[in-house]
DNA sequence: TACTTGCCTTCGTGTTAGACGAAGGCGTTC
DNA sequence: GAACGCCTTCGTCTAACACGAAGGCAAGTA
């Protein structure tokens, strides 16, 4: 089974731009081309590709992505930095979710704000237009 | 009380580089200037800067923060769009931190895999060295 | 056959949100 | 009064794409 770039952005949720970005910077040097030069994936380049996007969005950095793929390719003997890059980057994940909680919940009181005043239909009075005076609330 | 970039920096984890910035695109209008030039911030600049890293961490690009300071300031007849925004901004952050309990998942599952191989330290042909054979795992 | 449509390619520039360095001003201290 | 340390503005650099232009190849259509 093989797929387009199309086929494959579609599948992952992300754009050729992207798919093609990380083929030029060699995070992909498997992909295959076809007669027409047209890249050509394979289910394996697809589990690889969603492996970089899940390390992508979890803040992964291109370069060390890279450096990771690299890694597997030299094979046993880098299952320790293997393993160190996945600890740091599950504890990194973790911290980031924990940090996107905190910001919910300053989100959830501006939210909670807004919808008092627009059911009391409060008077001016009481929420004067001045910036200072609408801020993160405490 | 007051403070100068560099505190208000430490005080919200930010660079003065990021505050600078901020500042420069009409995101904090209202900090004032010293006898020499200097940003001179005070408790409101700072919690409006919080909230500013608040709506940045959670996504929200600075020409949309920007509208919502905006808004704020052109007072009660925004609070509907301001409303929506938040909303927005609330779903969208939701939705961020089930991602990345999805990747997180992936990840642990790879610190898993090479805790294992660690531990037992298993033999070159149960982890081929070839990129095809490692992947996400499913 | 010629044309259009539609995909692909490479190449090159544009964008966002900063990071950072250089050059220079002001005030304090040695 | 020279050095130090802070600040300023201005300008360039970066990451990770987004996107447009120019052009190739293949299929469908007039």
């Amino acid at each position: 089974m093989t797929y387009t770039i199309h086929e494959v952005a579609e599948k992952l949720g992300i754009s050729t731009y992207s798919i093609r970005y990380y083929n030029d910077h060699g995070m992909l040097p498997f992909v295959q081309r076809d007669a027409n030069n047209n890249r050509v994936f394979h289910d394996t380049d697809l589990e690889w590709l969603s492996m970089i996007v899940c390390l992508r969005e979890t803040g992964m950095s291109v370069k060390r992505i890279k450096h990771y793929q690299e890694l597997i390719q030299e094979g046993d003997a880098t299952i320790n930095e293997r393993y160190a890059m996945m600890c740091a980057q599950q504890e990194q994940t973790l911290a980031e979710i924990a940090d996107l909680k905190k910001h919910l919940a300053t989100i959830n009181y501006k939210v909670a704000h807004y919808a008092s005043i627009l059911e009391n239909n409060e008077p001016d009075s009481f929420i004067p237009s001045n910036l200072r005076t609408e801020t993160v609330g405490k």
